[in-house]
DNA sequence: GCCAGTCAAGTCCCG
DNA sequence: CGGGACTTGACTGGC
């Protein structure tokens, strides 16, 4: 028996004027002329945005859903070279605050995925400080949440930079200048052009971080189709996380455009590849990158219940047998 | 009210 | 070496 629980991504396409990721450009930004009101403006933004999140969880609630990314833009311009002197944080300690107070009556799992500018293989040392600030950022939001930070922001391996060995390498090497604080809430998701799933599992075993499987992802390369033979070592990965193991799930927009993602799930492919790990775990959690959000998480529900072998715990909760 | 173009960040591909 | 595509949602400016 496998518990599965259903996630989505940042925004509601039911929930209106919610969303977590209003923003202000760098060149808005200069246009006014008043610094502080500037940044009082930044603040205000990143305060909606986060009040937006609250609003976010708990539609969650309602709808029986425990599992939620944040958006990674929840504080435009934050890690702005311009903007170096804001202290940011100051003023969303409220906002914070009261997620956190949510959080502790309505159990969720929630992460990141932080944007693909995050780059922990670069050989650049100021790409990889920019990355590792943009994650003590997250991790600033996380603890303002009063999460625990282990495992909770996602990302992908990196750039190739035309040697994709050396560039593993490179991924090793960095991981070292990362502090630890900082490691601990990485997990690693495997690409669909570069990094494979077993590229990307060779870093995970080898530093001791959880592989998100995106099983879109996977299906789009060319090199190799199998993945079943990896799986024990996807949840081996797991081992030693307080989570249950997690993974992506979206399907192809079409034949033609393969690895863009299409408004819903396609319950067939979903249903494949329960199939194929039914019964290897006792609970996975689903992160529906679909363009329809929370209402492809809903058509997906109503998919499962009318599913063969799967029961329905509760709206965004199931069984399989 | 709608549509096209712009926007912090990086990489990759093409000419 | 430089410029555009990639991808994304929000937002602005032009009609």
């Amino acid at each position: 028996m496998t518990i599965i629980k259903l996630g989505y991504v940042a925004m509601s396409t039911q929930l209106q004027n919610a969303s977590p990721s209003q923003t202000m450009t760098l060149r808005q930004f200069q246009t006014i002329a008043d610094r502080d009101a500037a940044i009082a403006k930044l603040e205000r933004i990143a305060v909606s945005n986060l009040e937006n999140c609250l609003r976010l969880l708990k539609h969650n609630s309602a709808n029986d859903i425990e599992f939620f990314r944040f958006s990674s833009k929840l504080i435009p311009l934050a890690n702005h070279e311009e903007l170096d002197d804001w202290k940011y944080m100051r003023a969303l300690k409220e906002p914070l605050k009261k997620i956190a107070d949510y959080l502790e009556e309505h159990k969720q799992r929630v992460d990141f995925h932080p944007d693909h500018f995050v780059l922990l293989n670069s050989t650049k040392t100021e790409i990889l400080n920019t990355s590792i600030k943009t994650l003590a950022m997250h991790e600033a939001l996380l603890k303002g949440m009063r999460v625990d930070t282990e495992h909770r922001c996602v990302l992908h391996v990196g750039g190739a930079y035309k040697d994709k060995e050396k560039a593993l390498e490179q991924f090793i090497s960095n991981w070292a200048l990362v502090p630890n604080k900082i490691q601990r809430m990485i997990m690693l998701e495997n690409d669909d052009t570069t990094f494979s799933l077993r590229d990307t599992l060779y870093l995970c075993e080898k530093l001791g971080i959880p592989l998100v499987f995106d099983y879109h992802h996977h299906l789009a390369r060319n090199d190799y189709k199998e993945w079943e033979e990896d799986w024990e070592r996807v949840v081996a990965t797991w081992s030693h996380s307080a989570l249950p193991i997690k993974m992506h799930i979206s399907s192809p927009r079409s034949e033609k455009e393969y690895r863009a993602h299409s408004e819903f799930i396609d319950p067939k492919m979903f249903q494949a590849f329960l199939n194929k790990i039914k019964g290897s775990i006792p609970e996975i959690h689903c992160m529906i990158e679909a363009k329809k959000k929370d209402e492809a998480l809903f058509q997906l529900a109503e998919d499962l219940r009318n599913m063969e072998g799967v029961e329905a715990i509760s709206g965004a909760v199931f069984k399989l047998q």
